[in-house]
RNA sequence: GGAGUGGUAGUUCAGUUGGUUAGAACGCUGGCCUGUCAAGCCAGAGGUCGCGGGUUCAAGUCCCGUCCGCUCCGCCA
């Protein structure tokens, strides 16, 4: 029987195939034994259907009872009618198999823990028997939406005449950025590869080399500390394009997320996305990826309070040049008075804030809490219409240095909405985050770097500020954040390589650094190098957001824990002295 | 590098102020049962309380160290 055909897949029988003579196949997912009658629910990963197994047909009964969950079988019959049977929970439930014949393909050890949606297994567990993880329907299903996922993207960017092209993994180290895996030479003793961290400079050789318009589906490394939402190997779809402006590239890509959402979720998004620079979002939410299915901004308040009040949190900030935000609630009676004293300030502790002031207004106007009683009738009148609220508010007040008051209330924001019921799964909110700056200052390193990465082009307004104001220059780049979650990011490139030297040398890099490290790609430039740009999207947390995981590794087939081994193949490992030396690799003890 | 949290039967968990033989559910094994579909009923087996050290008459429980999972900060152009 191993070598019968397959009918379909479990999953997809119906009414309609009564009196069909089948083949099954798959994995025995649970036995009813009832003495006279055994049922066994066979799974694929299409669904299950049920096989009936009777005491009539002796050798398929014999064969029946020895049966046990996740034993690989073969059963031949015929697909009849549960008649006043049927289940209504089941895909299949109308039907069952009569089976005729029943075959053992493979037995299966008692797994460590039950295959079936709900498993509560500890992690650890399931990622060492990930093989095993994967068979239950609620995970492989995202594999199946993977899929279809990737078929939708090469489908959609090649009718938009992009090629799919590909990339080195084998390639070089470079400064800036990620820590990157290193591949050692065995031909180039004492030399190393680095696997990239993304293909940026290839997709733009390939402008220079007139592909135009290119797309791939890459894998890409980071050697950094891992999250919920950060592998350090992850999936990226990667698009460059030549004689391009923004404004196309965020037409193009909107047409994308669109339609993915509708093919996948069925879902219509309202084009064209929002949008917003990064200074707007930085003073209103605090975070430069702001999950806009709700508002509940934050509030400068810094010039209100200044000189209006001795609270000494306040002007203790104020003096130190630091700034005062509010972030006001409408309704504050979700909040209990040990969140407000325990709770919410350690979240707020968490991003730096050394403590956090609230206010409550009351019915009537009152106002109470710690803060209030150091600010006066006039300035709670001021703060409350600034802030747009009254009785029943609560305000939430955090003062500090600029970076440590946004952090904490964007925190602050994400809880209280939390709290508040207003992270729903069935809303999307996109928005195009645009004018980063062109540079951050790194006050470890005490220098700039790039914000988004050393190719970036400034804004053509801006070039004039590069000597003068480097921190005050804009970029050409933009984000696409989807409900709290930085989607994809890109950027015009430079493309002239005067402007390139120009930045390199801002990010202080030296001519030799640039040669040594950049050297192809900056001679590249100076032979006709097209006005190009182009943008990367995280395809794993694209699957996250459309199948609702709250973690990569639910969507990543087989992931690596937070200190990134695998637990199943125990990847990393020693290797031996032999495999080193041939590398001329000495292990420091 | 830092913070938080968890680790007790195959699995998920409970385990009080340190005190008799560490429990439950599911799973597993055996038996019964002809319409279940989270099948049901009866019986049974199953424990290095992550690991190491310490305090104590006595440690799953308290202390110190360490390993591993998860979440977050730093980090991630």
């Amino acid at each position: 029987m191993e070598t019968a055909r397959r009918t379909c897949g479990n999953g997809v029988y119906r009414s309609g195939d009564i009196d069909r003579q089948v083949a099954v196949f798959g994995w025995v997912q649970a036995y009813r034994n009832h003495g006279g009658v055994l049922f066994i629910d066979v799974r694929d990963r299409t669904g299950f259907v049920q096989l009936r197994c009777e005491t009539d047909r002796a050798a398929v009964y014999a064969t029946a009872l020895t049966l046990r969950p996740e034993w690989v079988v073969a059963a031949t019959g015929k697909v009849i009618s549960r008649a006043s049977n049927t289940n209504s929970k089941i895909a299949t439930g109308d039907v069952e198999i009569e089976v005729h014949a029943l075959e053992v393909l493979s037995e299966a050890q008692t797994p460590p823990f039950e295959i079936k949606d709900g498993v509560n297994a500890n992690d650890d567990l399931r990622l060492q028997y990930r093989y095993l993880d994967l068979r239950r329907p609620e995970l492989s299903k995202n594999f199946a939406a993977r899929s279809h996922i990737t078929q939708l993207t090469r489908k959609y960017f090649i009718e938009h005449d992009f090629l799919e092209l590909e990339t080195p993994i084998l390639t070089k180290s470079t400064p800036e950025g990620a820590r990157d895996y290193l591949v050692p030479s065995r031909v180039h003793g004492g030399q190393f590869y680095a696997l990239p961290q993304s293909p940026q400079q290839f997709k733009q050789l390939f402008m220079m080399a007139g592909m135009d318009r290119y797309m791939q589906i890459c894998r890409c490394f980071r050697d950094e500390d891992l999250r919920a939402d950060r592998q350090p190997e992850f999936t990226q779809l990667d698009l460059e394009m030549s004689f391009v402006t923004p404004e196309q590239l965020y037409e193009l890509l909107e047409g994308y997320v669109a339609m993915v959402w509708k093919e996948f979720l069925g879902v219509d998004i309202a084009l064209p996305v929002q949008r917003m620079t990064y200074a707007q979002a930085m003073d209103t939410y605090g975070c430069d990826k702001p999950d806009l299915r709700f508002e509940l901004p934050l509030c400068d308040i810094t010039e209100t309070v200044r000189g209006a009040t001795e609270f000494r949190v306040f002007t203790a900030a104020l003096e130190s040049g630091g700034r005062v935000k509010a972030l006001a609630l409408p309704d504050g009676s979700a909040f209990t008075r040990k969140d407000l004293d325990t709770t919410l300030p350690q979240e707020a502790a968490t991003h730096g804030a050394k403590g956090l002031a609230w206010a409550r207004i009351a019915a009537g106007g009152e106002w109470s809490g710690p803060v209030a009683k150091a600010l006066s009738v006039e300035l709670r009148a001021e703060l409350a219409a600034k802030l747009g609220v009254g009785d029943g508010a609560l305000i939430l007040f955090v003062a500090d240095k600029a970076a440590v008051v946004n952090a904490s209330l964007a925190r602050l924001r994400l809880v209280a909405a939390e709290r508040l019921g207003l992270l729903l799964k069935s809303k999307w909110a996109f928005l195009w985050v645009t004018d980063f700056p062109m540079f951050e200052y790194d006050d470890g390193e005490k220098r700039w770097s790039a914000m988004h990465h050393p190719f970036t082009s400034p804004r053509p307004d801006q070039v004039h500020l590069l000597d003068s104001e480097p921190g005050a220059v804009l970029a050409q780049a933009y984000d696409l954040v989807v409900n709290g979650t930085e989607l994809g990011g890109g950027s015009i490139r430079i493309h002239r390589s005067d402007l390139q030297a120009k930045v390199f040398g801002l990010l202080g890099l030296s001519d030799e650094q640039v040669r040594d490290k950049f050297g192809f790609f900056v001679d590249a430039l100076k032979y006709g190098t097209p006005p190009h740009g182009g943008i990367a999207f995280g395809l794993d947390r694209l699957m996250m957001l459309l199948v609702g995981a709250d973690s990569l590794r639910d969507v990543i087939a087989f992931p690596k824990t937070a200190r990134a081994a695998c637990l199943m193949s125990q990847a990393p490992c020693a290797v031996d002295e032999r495999q080193l030396a041939e590398l001329h690799i000495a292990v420091a003890k």
